[in-house]
DNA sequence: GTCTATAGGCAGATAGAC
DNA sequence: GTCTATCTGCCTATAGAC
């Protein structure tokens, strides 16, 4: 059962979070401001100070939340696809949703920043990476072992591959404005990974 | 015949520009400032603003001299390597040299940047990826058709997705401080275009 | 061409009232 | 928790001397 309204609304934090989080996505994080975010909440600079002391707890607060939901996602995907390849699209629809919704991914915005970040920030950017490069490399392997995928070298290099074309593809489609330049890349991304076996519709 | 020694540097607007262009590969352009480069440089900012008005001119010309400088890097592959493998290869070790100098390819950082750029420097950008696919198709067409490349689809499509590859491996590999990362995945790339062909060492 | 000096604005951040 | 008010510093940019 919900708990009674509160004076307070439910989570100003979150909401602070959810407004970075799209301008930070979109403008990158040296060109968003406290004063950026405020406006849009209809607040003023010191109110976002009260919740986040600085810009970097700020940003930290940011790619954790970022990195959780993005975990979360990841076995939901193992939950609803039993099969390799359906997992590597499901993964690949993921960077597809975010940049419909005219963003960049958080990581790859501050990757591109990455020498002017502070230091908890690095490390978050690092551990995104790292899990998704684990979790794209046990699919991968996986996948080769019950022959639905197909790839030589090791699976660790390959999930690496895959997240810089993913993220590249991105970061490319979006001068352009054309998600589909996303797709035909991230289309041929996954054919080529399971080639001899047809694509469903 | 060299001329005589000028009372003046050689060309102070191109070393404003170099200055400039390595700051901005490192850290990005809204984070860098006048007086980055003029600290740098030993001069005053009110001087950079004699050769460069504002710092939309100085990302125009930023942008304008590197894709310069890659159109002319494409053409001396195309003169010193006859083959279409041997092409890609030296394609992608332009990128690497970049990553080696600490830096990120300047038009994948100002992609990152793409929503806060003045419209001169988007059509840069756009210039920039649009150069580099033409050039890469045609690279790619010729390799197909000679038997020494092997893909399928459309060149362009293809071309994109090296584009991507790379420029994604790059962004990637830059957290980590990490060149050997950029190569796998470039060699990856091109062995995956090549097929059937033993790479040269 | 480069300087000093300065304008005017915005950045991140804090103190203290309510 | 949110506000007003304010601080300090950096930003882009300009005027005018040299």
């Amino acid at each position: 059962m919900p708990r009674p309204l509160r004076t307070r609304s439910p989570d100003t934090a979150a909401r602070i979070l959810d407004v970075a989080e799209r301008l930070v996505q979109r403008r990158g994080f040296n060109a968003v401001s406290y004063a950026d975010v405020a406006k849009e909440l209809k607040v003023t600079t010191a109110s976002l100070h009260y919740h986040f002391p600085g810009k970097a707890e700020l940003g930290r607060a940011l790619m954790e939340r970022y990195a959780e939901r993005f975990c979360a996602a990841l076995e939901e995907i193992e939950r609803t696809h039993a099969e390799a390849p359906g997992r590597l699209r499901a993964y690949s629809t993921l960077y597809l949703r975010v940049l419909e919704q005219d963003r960049f991914c958080l990581c790859g915005m501050l990757a591109a920043e990455y020498q002017t970040l502070p230091e908890d920030m690095r490390q978050a950017v690092i551990r995104f990476l790292d899990d998704n490069e684990t979790w794209l490399t046990r699919v991968l392997d996986e996948g080769r072992r019950e022959g639905s995928l197909r790839f030589t070298g090791s699976a660790a290099d390959v999930a690496r591959a895959v997240i810089s074309s993913l993220e590249g593809a991105m970061l490319v489609a979006r001068p352009y404005g054309d998600t589909s330049r996303f797709e035909a890349t991230a289309d041929q991304l996954v054919a080529s990974l399971t080639s001899g076996h047809p694509e469903p519709a």
